[in-house]
RNA sequence: GGGCGAUUAGCUCAGGGGUAGAGCGCCACGUUGACAUCGUGGAGGUCGGUGGUUCGAAACCACCAUCGCCCACCA
């Protein structure tokens, strides 16, 4: 093995072995276990929420396959309608034409050919972040089969009746030229006004004030709304008003929906530009006035001086007009929200247009019952109040989209507007029995994207074909998301799945927190802190980085502030870290809190880590060359690293169960470097490099190094996939074990039979002797090359066994030159002290010692204790602690004050022997 | 207006009714035959505030403050 540990050398040769054995496909004979990966847009590239999702899926998805299940995690990705289509157009912009320009099928064809180049970039980008995935079973969401499971579920929920068309209010984007659904509209708190308008009564005595933010809309109102028990107006109720401009004669109306505290109480109502008026224009049976055309510009339906004008420049008109009739009253500051579209962030309008729609109460309904009852359980368990508020309150969706690039709607219509539903032109001729010669027109719309993602869990399974792997991995196991996806898919699969197989799509949710920069900043293009995962794993020069954020934006005066921020954070540039470390990294951070702060320094440690674990490995291989049969006895050390493996081990199955990675790279972490690493590997040292050990306690350590190793390696793996398979086939032979990969060995099982209290005694006193040591050393400022003399003074049998039979490591690992009993009613000499147990540890002082650093450090040790004692004999002192707290808690609080009593009488001791000394 | 979450060392974060933790950073020392991407020792916190429950609260409860997120039709 090299010296140092170089990833960008082994990860992508160890990542195309994998794949080339056909080692991700699920394996054997076992109990399947599924994930299916949250299909990336095909538009774009990975991004660090990708990075950490994948993470945590490989990690459990290869913890599963060691443990011997079929496990199959099913890629693919999602056409993502409205942000391809954005991606393709803006192309065709800067090539000089448009979509339009190309026609529908060309310009479909051009989406297809930019998914294939960008597809293969997110495909790329996978493989190096080392994720397992089943390659042969990749999909798309635009794929035959899926397409196929779309026109069979919208068919089947259409002629169920829970598929309509309807002509309503729906958010419309009039950038985009679409409809959207509910969740794909964004209200934001922006400044604006509240403007009061009179509206004259038609009798000509008086009029009424009405508040409102869009004072466009008021050439579409119908009536004007008060509260029906509001005795300012009820005598008013039934009158008309003359709609100023429009000169249109409006009823006035009670409606509960009238709040009378707020303005005037009373409310213009515009039944075909907001949803509020729209519920009260049906209650009322009002006129509806639809006075936008799809751009949002002002159509035939107002005064000609208003038509065709921009929304908002006819906002403007309007007020000057209400103010030059003398009937604008007052205009006040207000914070309104503006709906905005998720993708274009266009304002959007309440537009009356035929959509399609899905009827929803059916099919949440036992999708609300499915979580209700636990068959479906959220981790961490919040996260199912929020599914539950959003299903509770849950409205038809909008599932027509006005794009190209997409499913289309498999319905026709006739010449007289009958529509058709079928899966093809063939299909509804023969479902409706019509003739040859009756022409037939699909809908021009395409379903939304979410549609075919919400049948995402089987529909990549061979649905709606009947195939053995729907039976084998459907339901999945876990599926792994953030919380901003709970609405938009995860319910969306729970509802299609329940109705379309039978069964949930999956028993768990695990939801992750968001990736945000160091500032807690959401990591956003036109914010320009964006990380690419592979920078982080191959590195970047700063001007690269610089380039790269600045590259492409669309605000492009950012660019100098986002510059400036990444020469701030990143001076020089990012180092080439290694896919094990981001992993190691993401895994630590994959806590059950909301958002994670993505701080590069954390990185650094965790390749450090890697470097650690590969020079570990290098000193195991180094010394087990000759692992030669023969008498075996494993020394106490052998046995305590051996006891405390099977600690580890229990603590990652715990921590996988329940999803804590966080948790699970902790413990393996601390245990291979603060434990292997730092103890165990020192003391093997002695083992193997003293004369006096005999030849099977060599062996005995030699296993017990190389099996430890091995077994490290395997608890590591899922985690750290790459290093752990590059050390592992060295380790493997050694340790022999046969077998082309460690991904799909046996994960480590813990074993009853592995505690060991005696050895765990002996190496627990052993370390306790030699940090005393190392105290003395280290505070005295005593050179670490130095060994020390040791006396032990009230030593017990166990001390005097123990110091007999494992003096070696303290003389090697403790730099402890020799240890010998000061025999009882000697006086011992000026020494520096340590304490172990009821057994005092004195390095005589000879000129090694300062007595007055001595004295200050036993003076430090004292205060803390006599603050210890203090509390705790506080607590004694306290009769309802006594009395009221398990018996166990008052025990050791006693023991612990006899151990202060006796630490502060061994210090006074010492401390008068400096004394008399100086 | 509803709902959720956060507040612990300089920074990023674990923990959790009885002894305050890690990594990074900081200070000192160190070329010990795996590793300077390292080792050894050390400094650093009244766990956001107030009150309550309890023998005991950083942890549980209530309220408050600050920050953040989600949902919602007050024009």
């Amino acid at each position: 093995m090299d010296k140092s540990y170089r990833p960008e050398e082994l990860e992508q040769r160890i990542y195309e072995r994998w794949e080339e054995r056909g080692w991700f496909a699920p394996q054997g004979d076992g109990e399947p276990y599924c994930i299916m990966i949250p299909p990336p847009n095909v538009t774009g590239t990975l991004h660090m929420g990708h990075a950490f999702q994948d993470t945590i899926m490989d990690a459990l998805v290869r913890y599963h396959r060691m443990r011997g299940f079929r496990a199959l995690w099913q890629p693919g990705m999602d056409h993502a309608g409205i942000a391809t289509q954005m991606v393709v157009e803006r192309l065709l912009n800067n090539e000089g034409t448009s979509r339009r320009d190309l026609g529908r099928e060309k310009f479909v064809e051009r989406v297809w050919q930019w998914k294939e180049e960008s597809g293969g970039q997110i495909a790329r980008q996978t493989r190096r972040l080392g994720a397992s995935v089943d390659w042969s079973r990749d999909r798309f969401t635009m794929d035959e089969g899926c397409s196929a499971a779309v026109s069979k579920v919208f068919v089947d929920l259409y002629d169920e009746g829970l598929i309509y068309r309807g002509k309503r209010l729906v958010n419309w984007d009039p950038v985009l030229h679409t409809a959207l659904s509910d969740l794909e509209v964004l209200a934001e708190d922006e400044p604006g006004n509240l403007w009061h308008f009179r509206y004259p009564l038609a009798s000509g005595d008086g009029h009424l004030v009405v508040a409102t933010t869009r004072p466009e809309t008021m050439l579409g109102d119908s009536a004007v709304a008060v509260h029906p028990d509001d005795e300012r107006y009820s005598a008013l109720v039934g009158q008309e008003i003359v709609l100023p401009i429009v000169g249109r004669h409006i009823p006035i109306i009670a409606d509960d929906y009238v709040d009378p505290e707020f303005g005037t109480g009373c409310v213009k109502i515009t039944p075909a530009h907001d949803f509020n008026d729209y519920e009260i224009g049906r209650r009322h049976d009002l006129p509806m006035y639809n006075i936008l055309t799809d751009d949002a510009t002002l159509n035939d339906e107002v005064p000609v001086a208003y038509r065709g004008l921009d929304r908002f420049v006819a906002r403007e008109r309007v007020v000057e007009e209400f103010r030059e009739l003398g009937l604008l009253e007052e205009i006040e500051d207000y914070t309104v929200k503006i709906p905005r579209g998720d993708r274009s962030h266009a304002v959007v309008e309440p537009y009356l247009t035929d959509q399609w729609y899905v009827k929803i109460e059916p099919l949440a309904k036992p999708a609300i019952e499915a979580v209700e009852s636990g068959r479906i359980r959220f981790v961490p368990e919040n996260w199912s109040k929020t599914y539950f508020e959003w299903m509770y309150n849950i409205q038809d969706w909008c599932i027509s989209r006005q794009l190209w690039w997409g499913h289309r709607i498999p319905a026709w219509y006739d010449t007289d507007g009958n529509v058709y539903v079928g899966h093809d032109e063939d299909d509804v001729r023969q479902r409706n029995d019509l003739d040859k010669d009756v022409v037939l027109r699909q809908d021009d719309d395409v379903l939304d994207t979410w549609f075919s993602s919400a049948l995402w869990p089987f529909s990549t399974l061979g649905w709606p074909g009947q195939t053995e792997s729907l039976d084998e991995f459907y339901p999945g196991n876990v599926l792994v998301t953030g919380f901003d996806i709970i609405f938009f898919w995860v319910a969306r699969m729970i509802m299609m799945g329940l109705k379309f197989m039978g069964d949930v799509p999956f028993r768990e949710v695990y939801i992750h927190g968001l990736i945000r920069d160091q500032d807690g900043q959401k990591m956003s293009k036109s914010k320009g802190n964006v990380l690419d995962p592979l920078d982080l794993i191959d590195g970047i020069d700063l001007e690269s980085l610089v380039a790269k954020r600045t590259a492409g934006m669309m605000q492009s005066h950012l660019a100098p502030k986002i510059e400036q921020a990444t020469r701030k954070h990143f001076p020089d540039g990012i180092d080439a870290y290694g896919c094990d470390a981001l992993r190691m990294t993401f895994s630590s951070l994959a806590t059950t809190g909301r958002d994670i702060r993505f701080d590069v320094g954390r990185i650094e440690g965790y390749k450090n880590f890697c470097n650690k674990l590969w020079n570990a490995a290098r000193y195991v291989l180094m010394n087990t060359g000759s692992l030669d049969e023969g008498d075996l006895e494993l020394s106490p050390a052998d046995r305590w690293i051996r006891a405390r493996l099977d600690e580890t081990t229990r603590a990652m199955h715990r921590h996988f169960a329940a999803y804590r990675l966080d948790l699970a790279a902790q413990a393996i972490y601390d245990f291979t470097w603060h434990e292997f690493c730092d103890w165990y590997l020192e003391l093997s040292k002695p083992v193997l490099q003293a004369d006096e050990s005999s030849p099977a306690l060599q062996r005995g350590t030699r296993r017990t190094l190389i099996e430890t190793l091995e077994a490290i390696l395997r608890l590591l793996h899922p985690l750290v996939p790459f290093i752990t398979e590059e050390i592992w086939q060295q380790v493997a032979p050694r340790a022999g074990i046969e077998g082309d990969t460690i991904m799909l060995r046996p994960y480590p099982e813990s074993d009853e039979n592995a505690g060991d209290e005696a050895a765990i005694a002996d190496i627990e006193w052993v370390m306790q002797f030699i940090l005393g040591i190392r105290q003395i050393r280290g505070e005295m400022d005593i050179s670490p090359g130095k060994a020390l003399p040791v006396l032990l003074q009230h030593p017990d049998a166990d001390d005097r066994d123990r110091a007999a039979r494992l003096v070696l490591l303290l003389r090697r690992v403790g730099r402890v030159e020799s240890v010998a009993m000061l025999e009882e009613g000697t006086e011992p000499p000026a020494a520096a002290t340590a304490l172990l147990g009821e057994m005092r540890l004195l390095v005589p002082m000879k000129g090694l010692i300062d007595v007055a650093a001595e004295r200050a450090r036993l003076d430090k040790q004292m205060d803390k204790t006599r603050a210890e004692l203090a509390k705790a004999s506080g607590k004694l002192a306290n009769e309802n602690f006594v009395n009221n707290a398990p018996a166990a808690v008052v025990t050791q609080e006693r023991e612990r004050v006899a151990e202060f009593e006796r630490t502060i009488t061994q210090l006074a001791e010492q401390l008068q022997k400096l004394d008399e000394l100086a």
